[in-house]
DNA sequence: AGATAAATTGAGAATAATTCTTAAATTAGA
DNA sequence: TCTAATTTAAGAATTATTCTCAATTTATCT
């Protein structure tokens, strides 16, 4: 099973390089190269996106119930694990430091490396907490 | 809006509050039902668990497209974070002190309360690391 | 208990992200 | 250029979930 090389891969492949700051829906995808004459086809990019992921090229991460892509190694953004409050729906950056201090834990106690793209960690927010105590109060 | 009391609801209820064990997959729980008299059509477990999540009485988390639901509490096996590889799909269980230190970690710099019931950290283990390295050395 | 208004149920339609199918188009090599 | 193998893309199929609304059930009032 050879592989040919077609213009809708070189297309997709040169706008995911171009936008490795955050990792981005097949909604968007499809939306950036739509503008560009050698623009893959939907089911094409949901093709070409999955091989992508499968040899290691492109990171996937889930949430709200869709896939998210992003090629390594260009994202600053993404050099930190997030934090995701589930009251309020926010994002927090952790520094890079902390990110690295919770993954060498990791890696030390349990021999498996984070991936820092995709994973989230979920719960509550301080001001979330907060307001959840003022309501226990008021009761 | 007052509030009904309703058969259906109790017999969710009394269903989740006996298998807090693990989350429970939309469809395990309408399965898990089904022998059940009393029991609420899929349509209204979605609507009655949506509700619990909402007024914190039920905790839900994703996984491969679709919410889990879990009563707290009762799980000795989720109180820690769990770990699942990304390439063979292995989920691994950090300890509870590893865990703990985790999540003290991240609330003493961010204010933030982990949830160990929602969070799930993606990565690769070391099996599946070292089998990379090896196809890499043999290039 | 009977009547009534509000809340709940459930069958099925609607939605949304993704995968599958397949005929037509493209690619690479002889 | 011819040909076989590969790739594309339009749309059908799939799957988890939400939405809709008529029929049923619940709580309350008399």
């Amino acid at each position: 099973m050879a592989v040919y090389k077609t213009r809708q891969k070189d297309c997709l492949l040169g706008y995911l390089s171009a936008h490795t700051e955050r990792p981005l829906s097949i909604d968007e995808i499809c939306e950036g190269l739509s503008s560009l004459p050698e623009a893959p086809g939907r089911s094409t990019v949901y093709r070409l996106v999955n091989k992508l992921v499968e040899d290691g090229d492109v990171l996937r991460f889930e949430q709200d119930k869709k896939f998210f892509y992003q090629m390594p190694g260009g994202a600053e953004c993404h050099h930190h694990l997030h934090l995701k409050c589930t009251g309020c729906g926010k994002l927090l950056h952790m520094t890079h430091d902390q990110s690295e201090r919770i993954i060498e834990a990791i890696y030390g106690s349990d021999g498996f490396s984070v991936s820092e793209t995709e994973t989230t960690l979920f719960g509550t927010c301080e001001d979330c907490r907060n307001q959840k105590e003022k309501i226990k109060e008021e009761r």
